[in-house]
DNA sequence: ATCATCTTGATTGTCGACAATCGAAAAGAT
DNA sequence: ATCTTTTCGATTGTCGACAATCAAGATGAT
């Protein structure tokens, strides 16, 4: 075996779980608003599949987190509000922890390499600017920070969370308000990891994914009572 | 309103989640074996349904970690290895930690006698001497912790990692040989909630959960040596 | 006898059609 | 005018049939 064997794994891969995947980035990405409803014809229609396949990618997507099914009715790209967050943090935070512990654990060289790429291209795409690029290394580094506690399944879980916690940053401006801070604080959390130190990589993780969490809230909050008083200005009137 | 209305939800469950609920039963009982191969044919005759629905209804086990499906070969039940069980006790530990800790925080005079009912019951179960019954209990125990947590995201993953546990308790002598120390060990973990002590609550969590964790690994890995060895004894001759 | 190749049976992957159900608009009663 | 009933269009729920793929046994060469 060469190589090269790493090259082309000709990925193929069923048509229900590409499909999944193709909407899952429309969905991640904003492109496909919350809420939005999604009618099986109409996918079908457009990836040129059959209903049936179709509806294999939407049961994904549900048991992701990203699609709510309303039997008989239809299918709606999921909604979260300021409580779905606060439930969101709190799991996050308990996830990352646990990664963060067993990562400290296992930490080697081929480890360490990973995780100091991965913050490398953080640091890159905070000097870009670019805020997608900025959100794609956040979550590339606290992916890799999981993948390193070797758990399969934490990263299962942890997956399926962070793509909903993703629905929130998509075109919000919660990241941009904190990108100049972004580097350090993720240096913050990757140091005790690369040192071995378990004990205070559990709580860096820990600190970092609560601070992160706040913010979310607390900005979500702020908007929904936006919402709420201009809905309340135009209701006053009548 | 009145209070009949509790009484008949008549369940109008689509057939793919009845089947889906059926199988998850047979499969935690231990009446499927772990690694025996499902067939969606074969199911579909013995369910009276369609493939397609047969299909779906495997798709949402597989998700849960309860079967695993093999690409135009079939679907298994999931089988476990002392490494699944290390996995899932370190999931196990980390939420249940969670949710002792949100629990303590949120502890009122319902969520009180849910635990109390819970416990009792425990209590119960260990005299009468049935072993599923105690699982029953142990599990019901945990599940009403969880549930007094208020997150109902914590719930949805740690029903799917509390499935997947179960799966060893099955029909093992685990739990047996730990019955005459269950209910204190119990009592050790909701006092402090009952309390509302948060830090205590959360400690009492992880220390029961990996305790149950590494006496689950132990005894797996007792089982597995003893395989090898008797997997030894034949091939020596030969 | 051993290995490579081919064939074949079994199983999943995908599709289009029909049935069950729901929600909203239309029709009717008061 | 308001409330109830009915109708109807849209959408999902379920099914059976055909195509793609795989794994193991049969076949043949060496």
């Amino acid at each position: 075996m060469t190589g090269l064997s790493a090259l082309k794994a000709p990925k193929k891969v069923s048509l229900d779980r590409a499909a999944a995947e193709s909407l899952r980035g429309a969905i991640v990405s904003g492109a496909l608003e919350q809420g939005s409803r999604l009618t099986e014809v109409k996918l079908a229609e457009q990836f040129g599949l059959s209903r049936g396949t179709v509806r294999a990618a939407l049961q994904r997507l549900v048991t992701e987190g990203l699609v709510v099914q309303r039997p008989y009715s239809g299918w709606d790209v999921a909604a979260l509000s300021a409580e779905d967050a606060e439930e969101l943090s709190a799991l996050r935070s308990s996830l990352e922890a646990l990664a963060a512990r067993l990562g400290a654990e296992r930490i080697d060289a081929a480890g360490g390499r990973a995780i100091e790429a991965a913050f490398e291209a953080l640091r890159v795409a905070a000097e870009n600017g670019r805020v997608d690029e900025l959100v794609d290394a956040d979550m590339g580094l606290h992916r890799t920070l999981v993948a390193l506690s070797g758990n399969r399944r934490l990263g299962e879980h942890y997956d399926m969370i962070a793509n909903q916690v993703r629905l929130y940053i998509a075109s919000s401006t919660v990241v941009v308000k904190n990108a100049p801070t972004v580097v350090e604080r993720h240096f913050d959390l990757i140091d005790p990891v690369l040192r071995g130190d378990v004990a205070g990589a559990e709580i860096a993780a820990k600190a970092h994914s609560m601070r992160s969490g706040a913010e979310i809230v607390a900005y979500l909050r702020e908007k929904g009572r936006e919402k709420t008083e201009s809905l309340l200005e135009i209701r006053t009137p009548l």
